[in-house]
DNA sequence: ATGTTTGCAAATTGTTTGCAGGCGG
DNA sequence: CCGCCTGCAAACAATTTGCAAACAT
């Protein structure tokens, strides 16, 4: 498990940002380090309040804000539904299921055509993390056509 | 221009779903068709206001609402900011640039291998007029890199 | 008539901000 | 001790909802 060095890796980070180590920052950056699914600012402040109750929401909201800067973390847009919060360790785009919001991880390969194509077509460039693919999973596909 | 047979083909589609006309629901209509860009729920009920002030918000969302389920009008998540519906005439996706919030159609070429190979490899059925692709547009990226 | 729509106001959801005190380095 | 950080409460943006009156058919 890196965990370890993702955690510490994130606090150095802060350390040369010229931010400040603190409990709950130390707390956030450990669940998402743990956490395997994207979490939303609530559910994170949820977790951190199992340990640290009284914690505001809004200094969980700054926190993360503070790690999407400095860019250790990454937030994505579910078309309906708060933003959801990960390490941004890996290389990925997200499934997000209308029926049952489900997220699943999906390959940069999904992404290519879109990515190349929005760039010479429109000089647009893609950030294929930071937005969800909308749409409808596995499951619930086969359960509304039945 | 197609705008009357949009508009008409659209009244006919509430009347026949066991709705009824009324001088707001014809408005928004038009309002979409007439308009090029892509509006957000506040942007129609300001148009509205135009020519009828009065008219409470909360309806012009009901009858977007509706329109949305009879599908005559699509509307899609631009992350930040608020959701933007147009007519759902044509097949296109959309970019959208995060500095300065421009929306840009796409051709639906450009999301073909996410939908192939989001159904092929995770059974996920892409909607790719629904969410909105974020990244930065032509003006954008040039002025940032300078 | 009768069931759909509307205006109004209040409630929700998700997030941001102002401020005064607290604590890390 | 200096300045970042935090809790609290209030502000916000974008919608949504409950209701009784108004209107389309």
């Amino acid at each position: 498990m890196s965990d370890h060095r993702d955690t510490d890796g994130a606090l150095d980070a802060i350390r040369s940002s010229g931010g400040r180590i603190t409990e709950t920052k130390r707390s956030v950056i450990e669940i998402l380090a743990a956490a395997n699914e994207h979490l939303s600012a609530e559910a994170v402040t949820a977790v951190v309040h199992q340990t640290t109750p009284g914690v505001a929401p809004s200094t969980v909201y700054r926190i993360l804000e503070e790690l999407v800067r400095l860019k250790l973390v990454e937030h994505s847009h579910a078309g309906r539904g708060p933003v959801t919060y990960h390490l941004g360790t890996h290389d990925h785009g997200h499934l997000v299921c209308q029926e049952c919001g489900l997220i699943t991880e999906a390959e940069p390969e999904l992404f290519e055509t879109l990515t190349s194509l929005g760039l010479s077509r429109h000089g647009f460039v893609v950030d294929a993390h930071h937005f969800a693919v909308l749409g409808t999973c596995v499951s619930c596909a086969s359960r509304l056509s039945r």
